[in-house]
Formats: structure tokens, sequence, C-alpha cells
DNA sequence: ATGTTATTTCAGAATTTTCCGAAATAAGGA
DNA sequence: TCCTTATTTCGGAAAATTCTGAAATAACAT
């Protein structure tokens, strides 16, 4: 596939980005070129249009594949396995953050459970360094339980609570101290 | 500074845990041992403590300050600079959200204004390319917006927030087939 | 079976990131 | 000024990550 110049500058700068989001550069541009393709691509032509090794697609996509973030489809005449990106951005974007809630965010609690668990043998531990463990841990459970309860809507609510999110700043901050005319900070 | 076994592992797996974060992993320790400490600790002790050259921690505590997680103190009759962690985890969690948005999601979303602003002069992109360009770039300007909007809200107006998330969850998902019992798969 | 094409695995090469230690700089005393 | 202590800078060593190319495996057709 060839890229045009445009395609091509989307496809780098998503390369840069992402590796600064976990994932390698090459993973971030196999997602970008899907993601502008806008068709299915087998794997050797996306090892042609970005220049990688053969080898290293194979490794990628299957990385893409455990975050949820592309598909495998097949093509009539064409033994080979042709990939594309989920397009839909709300579905994409959370896929990446369950699935880094689940690598990173549940291991994380789970070892500050035992951390606290282990304080309680741990004589040389003051209660005060317990006691701001414990805080670790209970702000990443509370966030943690925010973010299932949220995910669990689907999307026409979530966008509905996102208008209210703005709502409630407007009503409400503003609403202290309202002279008529210009106000406003 | 003496670290007990419970602080130890804590600081450990911060570590890890920073790495997956684009911290590395002296930098997510360092935090997590000023946070564990509880109180201002000079560079050099940070050193001895974790077993680092005193030059990584110096390198380390600036990029720390960078993203507004730590503060630097003096000690009275002690020349030697001290730094402590910002303890309240909403604070910080709110420094890291703001420092990741200004250098990475900004920059992306000026990178995908110019993508789209150069597509016009580029002949050999197709129109839905530049569609899903365009809806990229929105979908990344809406949430960076509504990011925006709820980083205003004081914290307390943030908490109120965050029940009413919950609120929507529990009133209007479960609303449609309620039987009686042991229901809800 | 045998050949052909698609895909994966994996050892090590290439690259990038992190870290150390020596030297430079700064900031006070004496 | 000259000595002592605190901190930063920076070249390159060490470690970790990414990528390649060759070989192994798989899947199908003849």
């Amino acid at each position: 596939m060839e890229l045009s110049p445009v395609m091509e500058a989307f496809v780098l700068h998503w390369g840069e980005m992402g590796s600064r989001w976990g994932l390698n550069r090459t993973v971030a541009q196999i997602y970008a070129l899907l993601y502008v393709a806008g068709k299915p691509l087998p794997a050797d032509e996306i090892a042609d249009t970005l220049k990688v090794a053969r080898s290293n697609v194979s490794t990628s996509i299957r990385e893409l594949q455990s975050w949820g973030l592309i598909g495998r489809t097949q093509a009539i005449g064409d033994r080979r396995d042709h990939f594309m990106a989920e397009t839909d951005l709300w579905t994409a974007a959370g896929r990446v953050a369950d699935a880094r809630k689940k690598r990173e965010i549940d291991p994380t609690l789970t070892a500050l459970a035992k951390c606290l668990s282990d304080a309680r043998t741990d004589d040389a531990i003051g209660k005060d360094a317990v006691a701001r463990i414990r805080a670790m841990h209970d702000f990443l459970e509370a966030a943690s339980g925010w973010y299932e309860q949220i995910r669990e809507l689907p999307q026409s609510k979530l966008e509905t609570l996102m208008r209210m999110g703005a709502k409630v700043a407007r009503l409400e901050a503003p609403a202290k101290k309202r002279k008529k005319g210009k106000g406003r900070k």
C-alpha cells in the first residue's frame, strides 16, 4: 500500500505517540496504518509499507490483538490473514483502558493489599507509614471501582454523564457570586 | 534511612509500576520512598537507601519536580536540600494527568490539525482517510475538553460527580428487565 | 507425499534507555 | 583566597528493549 504524504505523517506521529503510552513504535504505527487505510491489509503488505521485518509485524499484530485493537478477517481467493483496525475510537480507547487497568492497576492493588497484610508482622514499620500505604490502596481501589461503574454504562449514558459533568461545572462553580453582565473571572 | 521489609516491597513494586507509566524505575522508586518515609529526605540519603548513584538521584529528582510530585525544603542547620513527596493522592494524580495531557495529548492534537490542513494539498489521500483522521482529531479534542472541564472542578464537586456517575449506572442500567429474586446474570 | 505459501519463533544484532562515576560548578564558611 | 560540602553535568558503560533474518512450523493444494 502506498502512503500519501499526509498518511505517512499520521502514521509516523502516531508511532511516536504510542511509544509514550507503553506500546512500541511498530505496534503503534501498524495500528495507525490500519486505521487510515480503512480496509483490511495482509501482514506482508503492512511490512512493505512500513519497511519493517515481516516477523516484527507478526509479533506486533499479536500484541495489538491482545489489546483488542485490531481484528482478523479473510479475503476471498486469498489465503493470507487480513487485519483491520477498530475504527470506533470510543471502543478502541475503552479497550486500551480496560487492558491497562487489568495489567497494571489490578496487580498493583493486589500488591498493596499484600503490603498491608504483611505490615502486621513487620515490627520495623511505623503506624504512619502503614497508614500512607493504606491511603494509596484505598485511593486506587476507589478509582478502580469508579472506573468499573462508568465502564458498564452504555455509550449513550456515558455521553449524558459527560454533559452533566460540564453542567455541574457551569451550574455550581460560578453560581456563588453571579453579577449580571460580563461577570465570570 | 533504613527500610523495613514492607516499605522495601512497596518501593520495589512501585518502581516496577512506574516503568509502565513512562517514569523510569529510579524515579518511581524515589517517589515511593519519599511517600512512605513521610518526611523530607536529603538526596544522598535517598541514594544510600535505594543503592543508586547520587547523580542518578539528582536527575530523577529533577524529573519528579517537573511532574510536580515532590517539593524541596530545607532543614535548619543542614545545607542540603531535602525533598518530600506530595502525599495527597488526588493532587498527585491530577498533576500527573495534567502533565501528560500537556506533553502528549496537546501536541498530538496539534499534529492532527496539521495533518488535516495539509490534507487539502495532498491529492494522493482519499476523502475517507481524511475523514478518519478528522474523527481521531475530534475524538481527542472532545476528550481533552471534557478533561479540562472536570479538572477545574473543586475536589468536592468531583466527588459528587463520581457519586452521580454511580447513581446513573444504578438507576438506569438495570432498570430494564428487573425480575425479583436472584436475577442479574 | 511433495511443493508452495503463510505465519511464528527465536537467537542475536541494533538501538534506545538508564545508570554510574568522574569532573565541573556552585555555595558557603574560615 | 582556599578549603569543604552540596549539586549538576556529561561521556560512556551497562542494561533493557526492539527489530531482523533465518529457521521452524503450519496449512493447504496438487
